[in-house]
RNA sequence: GCGCCCGUAGCUCAGUUGGAUAGAGCGUUUGACUACGAAUCAAAAGGUCGCACGUUCGAGUCGUGCCGGGCGCACCA
């Protein structure tokens, strides 16, 4: 709704500042902001610094910003829906929103999210794919708590997204676990099989376990090689060991994830790659298109590489014919072998449908709400499946693999005949590490230089780190003791269903209330929390906004009727004597109303800067601003208790508040993948 | 050595493409439940936005240099 008027408000200061001025500028030129007070304005726009700027460029003579603002002002009198226009301070154009009309436009449109500046393709968004061979940490949770809520913005925002998840099945990590099987615990596949859940955790500590079984000598630290040969090379009962980890592994994680509400389409896999040849055809257009190069002498000798970015034109010249400038990347080695780089190059030329080869696919695990994620693989059946054949990628990855995503971009890109390949990334954000305090409450014992650390990052290897399910459990256990002392007529199950949600609902707000890149600390207590900025303070003030509705309806009074147009006077009235009452101290109901409506607007800046965080932060403000309208006393001068309230006028409009709060609440809370339950 | 990121209240962090008086939470101190449920609210204290120049009508935000911290720079993935 306010990105509506902000659209109409730009496009007439646009044509007006061309007749006045004769400048061009185009809505995107024009900064709109929040006043900082309500009682400046709804909508503020510093245009008039920057007409003064654009003229004395333009003319050479320098303009005073506050007439500008006034000459610009009195030309945009007649817009719909504002009610007067204000200049303050050195120069903004403040506008006043005709709000008794604002208001009875939202409560008879249910407002759309989809935004203007919709894509029109299909997007792949790839996250959490974590090795198969360990427990889920916390980490891995940022990743895909992240990743599945990039996916909700997208969507809500009206694009068309398909959700994968990459497995890598036949890496070094899963040979580690492979070879703690088969030669520390020297277990066949039947009795690897007969291991009791939870296997993902009896992973995690044998993972641990190899590291160590490595140093112990040279011969161990072959049987790695070994064993990675023979998995890649499909070979024996080892490839079919690893098989059965990797499935195994990949359920369980599965599992923990759609604890946290979070799920996939498809799931890629390298075996599948590598067996369907994906690299040998993208191999031949990297050729073909001299992407890379072959080495004959100098250090890369007898291999295939690429060159930086940078190091494609001028910057090769002045480093002469020494044919090894740093920034080489080898794709194929001097063995014959592909990297990583190059593997993830074709892959990602698949997600973008130019690889002209496809995975063969299959049902691999039924969620249970019914809906099925397919796997890939290379026996041709019938199920055929249109995934992949994307516009765009994003790829949720830590910031500490930009170096090597950035080769694979690049090598995309030089095979990409159109800029589509431009606007796909690397979606880095940063990791989750240990303070000392949680690694020492985690058991771990802290080696004198790591001590002396602020961070300590957690290691798959040493076996150090909270795992995801851990941190869940010990989240719903904590929850549940609080809703057994609040629900007490509430069953067993209904108890456990609402820790859940708080459980849920604490941990996904924790992850997202940061920025990508800002590296997360992780604290006990504070992931912890119940209270203050966290998940459920916010569903908390939902689910008060429902018992309101709950007692409404009890006493049979109807809420579901929007405002009429018989009401607007009465309303409008209303909301002037607020205005007229600055005793009140600004807490006015329409300051309420207008930071409830900002919820698209913050929707489009987190989809353009592809940070979560701002819905995060715009729920959790106007959780508090409900917060502090619910809890006005009676003896403070003003009070809004809906339920008492006499006024017939007065009630509708409080009830009209409440219902869009809730609504606002209830959306934010959803793209960020929290759910409210009906008591808590 | 090269590249990227960070430095904002005691602690953990926000701060919208440069905009009006820099904001939250936690912690500390003091108050408010015979209730539209206190997982809440009110009040207080707490800042040379690492330092120094520069650009600008205007800098926490942009540029340069320094100081302090993190990460990356494999014929690993």
């Amino acid at each position: 709704m306010l990105l509506e008027f902000q659209r109409t408000i730009k496009q007439e200061m646009c044509s007006a500042i061309k007749s006045l001025f004769d400048l061009d500028l185009t809505p995107a030129d024009i900064t709109v902001e929040s006043p900082p007070k309500v009682e400046l304005g709804d909508l503020a726009f510093p245009i008039a610094f920057q007409l003064a700027q654009r003229l004395k460029a333009a003319t050479g003579t320098k303009q005073n910003p506050r007439q500008l603002a006034e000459k610009l002002g009195n030309s945009l009198q007649n817009i719909k829906g504002v009610k007067r226009i204000e200049i303050a301070g050195a120069g903004y154009l403040n506008f006043y929103l005709d709000r008794a009309n604002f208001l009875a436009k939202l409560s008879t449109e249910k407002e759309s999210l989809v935004l203007d500046e919709i894509t029109g393709g299909k997007l792949i968004v790839e996250h959490t794919s974590i090795n198969p061979n360990k427990a889920a940490h916390i980490g891995h949770v940022r990743n895909a708590v992240f990743g599945d809520s990039i996916v909700r913005l997208l969507k809500a925002s009206g694009e068309n997204v398909e959700v994968h998840n990459y497995i890598d099945n036949t890496g070094v990590q899963v040979a580690d676990v492979v070879v703690g099987f088969k030669y520390i615990e020297k277990k066949s596949l039947q009795e690897i099989a007969a291991t009791e859940e939870p296997f993902d955790y009896y992973c995690w500590d044998l993972y641990a376990k190899v590291g160590k079984f490595y140093e112990e000598s040279p011969g161990n630290q072959r049987l790695r090689a070994a064993t990675l040969h023979e998995i890649e090379q499909n070979e024996g009962d080892t490839a079919e060991i690893a098989e059965y980890i990797s499935q195994r592994i990949l359920v369980c994680h599965l599992k923990t994830m759609w604890r946290l509400g979070i799920s996939y389409q498809v799931l890629p896999r390298e075996s599948d790659i590598l067996h369907l040849n994906f690299w040998q055809t993208a191999f031949e257009k990297l050729k073909q298109n001299n992407a890379i190069y072959f080495e004959t002498e100098g250090r890369n000798n007898g291999c295939w590489v690429m060159r930086a970015d940078d190091a494609r034109d001028e910057k090769r010249e002045e480093k002469g014919a020494e044919n090894e400038y740093e920034a080489d990347k080898i794709i194929v080695r001097s063995n014959g072998t592909v990297t990583y780089v190059g593997k993830d190059i074709a892959y990602h030329l698949w997600k973008l449908g130019q690889l002209g080869l496809d995975f063969y696919y299959k049902p691999f695990y039924t969620y249970p709400d019914g809906h099925t994620v397919y796997i890939t693989t290379t026996e041709k059946d019938n199920n055929v499946q249109n995934f992949g054949n994307g516009v765009a990628y994003f790829n949720v990855i830590d910031v500490g693999q930009s170096y090597t995503q950035n080769y694979v971009k690049l090598g995309v890109k030089l095979l990409s005949v159109d800029n589509r390949v431009e606007r796909s990334s690397h979606l880095a954000y940063e990791k989750v590490v240990l303070t000392p305090e949680s690694a020492r409450e985690l058991g771990y014992e802290l080696s004198e230089q790591e001590s002396k650390r602020s961070q300590i990052s957690m290691s798959g290897r040493k076996g150090l780190g909270v795992k995801a399910d851990d941190l869940i459990n010990k989240l719903e256990e904590k929850a549940l003791i609080e809703v057994q002392n609040r629900q007490k007529d509430a069953t067993d199950q209904e108890q456990r269903e609402i820790a859940h949600k708080v459980a849920v609902g604490a941990l996904r707000y924790f992850l997202l209330k940061f920025t990508r890149n800002t590296i997360i600390a992780f604290d006990f207590s504070e992931a912890l929390a119940f209270q203050g900025e966290t998940g459920p303070y916010i569903q908390y003030a939902v689910v008060r906004i429902g018992s309101m509705f709950r007692k409404l309806a009890e006493i049979g009074e109807e809420t579901t009727d929007p405002l009429k147009d018989s009401d607007l006077e009465a309303i409008s009235a209303l909301f002037e004597l607020e205005e007229a009452e600055s005793g009140w101290s600004g807490k006015y109901l329409w300051s309420i109303i207008h930071q409830a409506s900002r919820l698209k607007d913050v929707l489009r800046t987190s989809v353009k800067t592809l940070e979560p965080t701002h819905v995060a932060k715009y729920a959790y403000q106007l959780a508090a601003t409900f917060n502090e309208f619910y809890n006005m006393k009676v003896d403070s001068k003003v009070s809004y208790k809906v339920l008492g309230e006499p006024d017939p006028n007065r009630r509708r409009l409080l009830i009209a508040l409440v219902a869009y709060v809730g609504q606002q609440l209830e959306s934010a809370l959803n793209l960020l993948g929290v759910e409210v339950p009906a008591k808590m």
